[in-house]
DNA sequence: GTGAAAGCGCTAACAC
DNA sequence: GTGTTAGCGCTTTCAC
């Protein structure tokens, strides 16, 4: 690896290291014919300017740090969201010369504000992406605002938190589900809710009884599951529904892997899908095209928003300001095999 | 943020700033009494070194790259073990004060030397983590070779390439499975292999014909299926398994996602798992215990050859020197519902 | 339009 | 054991 430095691109282009340090950061100033001279010299010679150094001398990182809830802390089974995310992040990391650092971290976790902050001071970041739920999180919030660290949360909910956020439109997309379901001839349609942490899919079990609404139904709290997430709390929560004297003719559940719960006990059970109960779920994960029957859902664009994300953040870091507005990226209906007519 | 350089702490501590720095980098030849006050000095002002003046004068970069293949590119849908690797590295790379830059990108793409070459080149990676089945290609390994960057290769298969390499002992563990099904009374036991670009794969393949010989069996050509490690694969391999005159009473496929695909058309056929076929899978994805029935595995300890690859690739990166063997972590089977007594 | 000079905060020689 | 000095490669005044 030979060292080629400002210095000697400067030298072969018979210019000063200012001029090169302006092709370099596309600054104004330079002439036309000087900038090919420089760039000519830089492409034989291969030059990288030394991130080190620019980020001594600018007290900036070009580092963008992506917190996230430490999935291995909670067993999160799809933790394929994070992957998603970070997809998104780099692919506009790339383009504009930042570099993504990633920094799982268990939410429950009373010291989370300490750590954060440690992570910010130590990796020096220039910004954070606040990934679900961290985002609806008070405490981490405040975390990060205190330290002046620019931030741009995704998909924070329902939270009052005012802060740059992209989300995608969790409870229209759940009304209109319920509107499908309804549409298919369902009226018992059942709902088992979310990780009550979970402030984005919190509003998933507002839509479904938005949706209810429009269709003319009534919530029926009894066939109303409380859920946290995980797989398990979805066959717990379908056990309960089936064992109604009237159980539901479909069950909508906050998220996929519950509704892979609800698939399971259903299968156990003998239940045809969509025979005699549909089932449908959100998030579209792996797993959804996977089970059998393969899952209707909500395809959330979480690499897009996290594009989005990445994008207003690198604006923010440049222009020196925050806009407090959430920006919405539509989700949509994937229709599959686990949902179909009434019995 | 009140900017703390090493020069406030030196003032404070009423020593030299080569004296802060021996203490914050644990370097022998500071008394004990200096090495408290400086300490005293550090946590009270809090100081943080400056990661981009300490990366700009040690002319290192303490960062490690984990490169390995887009998924997104390729439509893999287990893409969790990215993020079991990640969690492994983190581990490591923070309590040795290293950061993680994550490096997706495409295997097939006939530019991926350039690519890590520039990689490398750009963000001036100190060492690299090469995940398979880039671990096991030789154009990739030997372009990394080339930049001179220490690298730690993790399952790079039966691969001939002498390289640092973490793995797990896929072949013994496979032909510990197989012996499990043939004491569960199968004789017909088919077996679906994985994409031929990956090595480590393969290789569970020469662990399935030990298994069948150490229990006497013979290896049927027709009970071989060739798939690609998707779902699709081991949907279509499975259909031409089970429409075999004689089918076979267990299917063990070299992946969890072939092996969800068989699971997926025994349900479409009525087959009931495990009483009238049994299948098994490897890698123990979040999904092998999300569907019905749960699937028999291998469990591949991800999370901990990432850590015990990063630790090497540090050790390396200190001594200066690279040990060339392959360090194995072993599996452990996994029994859960998909696999039963012979009918 | 372009360049000279002054550091950013730290580590590595080498003195003492 | 401890301090002094000289840069690492770049960006940033500010002069021309």
């Amino acid at each position: 690896m030979p060292k080629v430095t400002i210095e000697d691109v400067a030298t072969r282009a018979r210019v000063s290291i200012k001029t090169v340090s302006r092709v370099v950061n596309n600054e104004p100033n330079v002439s036309e014919s000087t900038r090919r001279k420089v760039n000519a010299a830089i492409s034989t010679l291969n030059y990288r300017p030394n991130q080190s150094a620019r980020r001594l001398k600018s007290q900036r990182s070009f580092l963008i740090g992506l917190v996230y809830d430490d999935p291995s802390a909670y067993e999160i089974p799809s933790s394929g969201y994070v992957i998603n995310m970070q997809q998104g992040l780099l692919s506009v990391c790339k383009e504009a010369n930042y570099d993504l650092l990633i920094h799982p971290c268990g939410f429950s976790d009373r010291r989370i504000a300490a750590e954060i902050k440690g992570l910010i001071e130590h990796s020096r970041l220039d910004g954070i992406v606040l990934a679900p739920p961290l985002s609806n999180m008070r405490g981490i919030v405040k975390a990060i605002e205190n330290t002046g660290t620019p931030f741009v949360g995704i998909s924070p909910g329902g939270s009052t938190l005012r802060q740059p956020a992209v989300a995608t439109n969790d409870r229209e997309i759940c009304a209109e589900m319920t509107a499908h379901l309804a549409s298919l001839g369902h009226r018992r349609i059942a709902f088992i809710t979310g990780h009550p942490d979970h402030k984005a899919v919190a509003s998933r079990f507002l839509g479904f009884q938005d949706g209810l609404r429009d269709c003319g139904l009534k919530l029926d709290a009894a066939l109303v599951g409380s859920g946290d997430n995980s797989i398990e709390s979805g066959e717990r929560c379908a056990r309960t529904l089936l064992d109604l004297a009237r159980p539901p003719t479909a069950i909508f559940a906050a998220n996929d892997d519950m509704a892979a719960g609800v698939i399971r006990v259903a299968h156990e059970r003998r239940i045809r899908i969509p025979e005699r109960l549909s089932v449908a779920g959100f998030d579209d994960v792996p797993l959804a095209r996977q089970i059998y029957p393969s899952l209707t859902t909500v395809n959330q664009p979480l690499a897009k928003m996290a594009e989005h994300a990445a994008r207003r953040l690198i604006r923010m870091l440049h222009s020196g300001e925050a806009s407090l507005d959430l920006e919405v990226i539509p989700s949509a209906l994937v229709l599959r095999d686990s949902t179909g007519l009434a019995p």
